[in-house]
DNA sequence: CTGAAAGCGCTTACAG
DNA sequence: CTGAAAGCGCTTACAG
């Protein structure tokens, strides 16, 4: 493992030199630089980025936390955001919370460690950072989620608009008993779903009805059962995201319920299999590429110190019409649960 | 942000005094272990991981590369491996190669810059990766996909097998003409897999039937579109990954026919949607957390410098019957693609 | 245009 | 049980 000094030695130049030429920054001779590249390749010298980042005191890396790796979401997100930033010459380091806020903690902690250029976050349920934290940290943007009452820049989509427009898409099929399934309680993703349906609700003169979830398969599935069973004279159901979709689709099964003949669904999030199953599914459609590319650009101008414009951006998301939305049918009776998933 | 010396000094100690207590190793007596203790605690101090780094010469951390960051198979080998790891105080570098050798050179470079203790390496179509390279990298296990004539680590499943059983399931059934959907030509995988579908062919005396993707959705979708057309007499299809999967369903769309009444499935890596599907999906349900298990515990005990016993590990896939095969029906006609997703 | 000196924050030998 | 010295690999001022 050769280094800088390495370098210097065989071109017969100072190490400060090899820096000045490998980084492109100050003057340098045709003649030296031609001799320390020469020496480069010879002596296959790559620079050590540790020693970088310790002399800069910054780390060419960013943190990115989010709530689970395997929410399909936020792999997406990953990749959009890694593109944009691996350009810029910028590494990503992929940490989870599991949507704990002890875990939040311990996983910034240990990301800061490394003194990374910036964050991209998506803080966890009942997030305990603060805007002093947050400033800490150094350049940071909040992504998908935002926290109550703290001016770090945001990136989010319009759930509250498209929310409402997939409310409306129930109403309009003549549904009158619709249930929200939501995330976590307080999480800003699930208050401003739960706003833009409760006002496509109101405006329709319905009493809203609020299932919230820890945002996961299993659990959706067990709660959206227990709803339905409890619940009958519910026709129309939105979703939260592709793990509570499924949830639903779950449920459906489990008390042996079609869709859309018994109950009709708007998926979240739509993903690939959502057009290919029966019924294709009615879904919103998240601009998630486009949120991660946002949101890097924004962190890459934050740290590059330039004026990024506006820090709190918004993304459209949109509805997308296929056919797991129909005319409610005859009022159900009590449904009794069918196999596995539901315990009365 | 305070350091060491700080630390130091606040305590009426020395630096060195100070490491040794945070890292728990050497002889400190009760009294300066615990006048540290609160240095620490007063100072709000967190070692800076960059430092540690340089002088130890080895980054806390390991290099995850995989092909593809969005297919849920990576993204649930990620958590897995993070779990492990997370245990040891290491964390996780997650860099995708697209399936590109260039690429993959250019992101190992990358991620070797910052020495990282170990690597979990996913090798890209074509690799050009060589024992010496990988050597020089340190520990290392390959994950999923081996290379020839290496003699890295590695931790994969059984693959062979579990393909000869879901053909076997094809050929039970009644069917002659089954399609074997691989990935990329010349990947262990995809080779492994084409061993154990030609052994169950050949069994019974039938032609073996191949065709080779590049493992995305999208191009699967044409691609078997394109087969079922040309050869109506293909009544089985065995997938590849779940983007494969999701790209047969899409041809069968595409041509307008029924699964399982024209033609029968085998999905591969079970997904939650699939035991949803209609039909439900006869799927092989691989163990991508046990995968990731074994190897992230692998990995720790080659840095660690422990014998690690066996270091080529095969963990089971298993094939989960649901409802996508049925008997062939009656031979079809040429089919002609309804929709989207086929040029002819 | 180029170099000698210093130091980023930590830990590794080496003394005592 | 504890400390003074050195150095991991690089880049930042500062001279010339």
């Amino acid at each position: 493992m050769s280094t800088v000094n390495a370098v210097a030695t065989h071109a017969g130049v100072s190490a400060q030199t090899v820096s000045r030429v490998l980084r492109g920054s100050g003057y340098v001779s045709e003649a030296t630089r031609a001799k320390v590249l020469a020496s480069v390749e010879a002596l296959g010298y790559r620079p050590n980025a540790v020693g970088q980042a310790l002399r800069s005191t910054r780390t060419k890396m960013v943190g990115l936390i989010v709530s689970d790796v395997t929410n399909p979401f936020y792999a997406r997100l990953h990749r959009a955001v890694e593109r944009v930033l691996g350009a810029e010459g910028l590494s990503l380091m992929l940490l989870n919370t599991g949507d704990d806020a002890a875990t939040e903690q311990v996983q910034l902690d240990l990301a800061h460690s490394y003194r990374p250029s910036g964050f991209l976050i998506v803080p966890a349920v009942g997030s305990t950072l603060t805007a002093e934290r947050l400033q800490g940290l150094g350049a940071c943007v909040l992504v998908s989620r935002t926290l109550p009452g703290i001016g770090v820049p945001t990136v989010v989509t319009n759930e509250t608009d498209v929310t409402r427009a997939a409310t409306e898409e129930l109403l309009r099929a003549g549904h009158r008993d619709v249930l929200a399934v939501l995330g976590f309680a307080g999480t800003s993703t699930s208050e401003r779903r739960k706003e833009g349906y409760c006002a496509a609700m109101r405006a329709a003169g319905l009493r809203p009805r609020i299932q919230y979830t820890d945002q996961t398969r299993l659990t959706a599935r067990a709660m959206i059962t227990e709803a339905l069973h409890t619940s009958p004279e519910v026709t129309g159901v939105v979703a939260f995201n592709e793990p509570v979709t499924l949830g639903a689709l779950g449920a459906f099964h489990d008390l042996g319920l079609s869709c859309p003949g018994d109950v009709s669904l708007i998926g979240f999030t739509d993903a690939p299999w959502m057009e290919l199953f029966r019924p294709p599914l009615t879904a919103v459609s998240q601009p998630v590429e486009e949120l991660g590319k946002r949101a890097a650009r924004l962190l890459v101008d934050l740290i590059a110190g330039r004026d990024p414009g506006d820090t709190h951006l918004v993304v459209p998301s949109h509805l997308i019409i296929r056919r797991s939305v129909a005319a409610p049918g005859t009022p159900r009776r009590t449904n009794s649960p069918r196999e596995n998933g539901f315990r009365p």
